[in-house]
Parts: C-alpha cells; structure tokens; sequence
DNA sequence: TATTTATAATGACTGCAGTCACATACCGTA
DNA sequence: TACGGTATGTGACTGCAGTCATTATAAATA
C-alpha cells in the first residue's frame, strides 16, 4: 500500500461513507437524531453496519461532524458579519454586536438539541470533537482581530495576552449556551449573552 | 392514601431505595461509572431492575443523585472556608480566594468523570437534576453574601442587581468547569479560574 | 497469470438501558 | 374482616450501540 493513491478501492470506500454521510443527514434533519438509529441510518444507506463502523467512530462521532459542518457555516457567517462591522469605532460596541449575532445565529440556525447533542459529544471522551473546539478554529481568529485592533485603537488593557483574552471570552460563552441548554426555555440567550459580556467587558468594581 | 406517612409499605419502599443507592456508591467508587451496569447494581443490592425504575428515573438520575450529595458537602464546605475569610477587607481578594477554593473542591474531591456525568445529565431534558442548578443552592447564597459586602463597602458597581451578577459568576464558573471537563487533561482549571476572575471582576479595558 | 496481502464490507451476536404486563402486599374503607 | 384500589416489586423482553469472526475483492508481488 502507497499513500494517498486514488484507486478504485479508495473511491468506493469513499462513496460508502458519504452514502452513510448523506443518509444520516436526511434522516436527522427528519426525525431528529434521537429518533435515528444506526440501523436505520444504514438501512437508509444500503450496507451494512459494519461499514457504519469501518468510516465512523461511533453514533456520535458522526452526530459531531454533522454539527461541525454547521460549525463552519456558522464561523462563514460570523465572518461576514463581522466584516460588516468594520465601520464601528468602539471595540465594546463590536464585542456587544458579535456577541449578539452569534447568540442569534445558535439560537435560530442550531436550536437547542442540536447544542445538547454536541455539548454532551465534547463531555464523553471517546468521541472526538476537536474541530469545534480547536483553538485553531475560525471563531478565535475573528474573536482576536477584534481584541488586537482594540489593543491597537488604546482601548483594551494590555497585561494579559490577546490570545489569553480570547479563549476567555469563548469560554464564557459557551458557559452561557451550555447555561441555556440545560434551563431551556427558561433562560434568554441573547439577552444573558449581553448582560453577561457587558459585565466581562466592565467589570465588576465601580 | 394520606399525606407524610410512614407506614411499613413506605418504610420498605425507601429501604429498598437505600439499598440500590448505597450498592451504587460503593461500586460506582470501587469500579467508575462506566464499569457499572445497572443489572450489577441491582445483583448487588438484591432487588429487581424493575424495582430500580421504580426508585430511579434512570442511571443518569442515580448518578446525578450520587452527585449532588457531593454537591452538598460542597456547599458545606465551601460555607465554611467563606467562614475563615471573614477578616479580609478586600471584596477583590475574597472572589478570588473563594473561586480557588471551589475550583480545588471541584479538582480533587469531585473529580473530572464526576462532572462529567453531572454536566451530561443536565443536558439531559429526561433528568431532573434542579438540585444543582436551583437559584436557591447554597451556593447562589454565598457569592450573593460577598458581593453584599461589596456594595456596602461601596466597592462594586450598583448599576447591576446583585442576584443578576451572582448568577453571571457562576455562569462563569459552570462554564470554566465545562472547559476543563472537555479539554481535560490539557487546561489546568484552578489557574484558569484565577485568570478569567481576574479579568470578569477587572474588566477588559484599561 | 497466479499467489499473497491488505482493506472494505457483512450480519449475527453481545451487553446494556429501559419497558411492561403481571404479581404481591399493604392501606383505607365498608 | 373482607375487599377494592394502589404503591411496590418482578423478570422476561425490546431496541439499540457497538463487536468480531468471516467473506469478498482490489492491490501488490512473484
């Protein structure tokens, strides 16, 4: 065996795993993941469930790289908010109006099962979720612009490093959306999300 | 049937209650969670599986219960290091001192598979798990109690209730907690809480 | 071309969480 | 004290995630 030689085998164990890919997807948008089963994902596909565990890890994982993929078209958004942004002066005002946009965009774009499902992905060890995690993840690079033209417009404090701030802020959030997931429908993300960062922003003392 | 009864039906009831829980602890201690089926814990504790969904909304449940005896012990504990701080004036000092203490607590005596099990079964709409989420713990009482002082010391802003910033610095907590439970062991959650404190109660701006 | 090796795929099987129709025993009431 | 109703308890059963011995087939090698 060579490395990364297209042959036929390769491409065929390719279209299996997507066949499973897509059948899962259908079926999830659908039903709902705890609705769909393995095997009803794989009768979907046409093969087998050994083959299910040839390509995935397990359920999960795949759940996990279904919402990865929303993760990249949320960061894609994030991104292009943000670029719409670029008017503003204030660094409070751009955090505030970020941080509102991506409470928004989870709110009405992933909903509150799909963030439960994910969330409990991260907790359980065997599955890897890194991608959304990923300090490399798109997410902390516009998190990071944001914080550095701060720094550069004189506005931030400088004794603690920018990428320091940065996975800070993250942090909190997700604390805020793991916080929704678990009072739901008691508890106001876009809302909290505003008091919380307000509060990070200036802090406690007067 | 009457109200608050003891008669010998109940009597039997809540033994036999006792009985799955007690087996539960000790072999959830000796073996870990994951080694633990519910059919072992009733072999154990020599009652029916039946009997175990009678006294358990499900193995989640049990363990969120296990749980959150811990997170009374917890409380207990941490009200009484707030106890020994008592001579300090600095309201700065007593948030920071108090967050390390409960990050310890959390680190050594709960344990990173513990709150994991917890943060699953909030995530969890099946479990109730109000215990260790309610506004009334213990817990909300004591950051409230600080932040009190605060005021009266005329230390902290006022511009926010109190019980809004009490349920934000927890928020904050819970979430740091979820942050080390996923990326564990890469994220040393005691200097972690020391850095996000320092920049919740600072602010971010110079 | 024939033979060996590696990968993809199969599906019956295992182990476990949770269910349910049924049994037991206690309680309140006549 | 008899009896109907109800809380407690039983264990075989179901459904599902995940495994594994085995088969099929493509690729590498002789």
């Amino acid at each position: 065996m060579k490395e990364e030689n297209m042959n036929k085998r390769k491409l065929k164990a390719i279209k299996t795993k997507e066949k499973i890919y897509n059948a899962a997807k259908h079926l999830v948008m659908e039903h709902g993941i705890d609705n769909v089963s393995v095997d009803s994902i794989v009768k979907a596909a046409g093969v087998s469930k050994g083959a299910f565990y040839v390509h995935f890890e397990s359920k999960d994982s795949l759940v996990a790289t279904l919402v990865e993929d929303y993760t990249n078209i949320a960061d894609i958004d994030y991104k292009s908010f943000l670029e719409t942004l670029s008017e503003h002066d204030s660094i409070f005002e751009v955090l505030m109006l970020f941080a509102e946009e991506i409470a928004d965009f989870i709110e009405h774009n992933i909903g509150v099962d799909n963030m439960s499902v994910l969330y409990k992905a991260h907790l359980t060890k065997t599955v890897d979720t890194t991608s959304a995690i990923s300090y490399k993840r798109e997410l902390y690079n516009l998190f990071k612009e944001i914080l550095e033209k701060g720094v550069s417009q004189g506005e931030l404090r400088e004794d603690i490093p920018i990428e320091l701030l940065t996975k800070h802020l993250i942090i909190s959030f997700r604390g805020l959306v793991f916080e929704w997931c678990v009072r739901y429908p008691d508890f106001n993300l876009k809302k909290e999300v505003l008091t919380h960062y307000k509060i990070l922003l200036d802090g406690l003392f007067s």
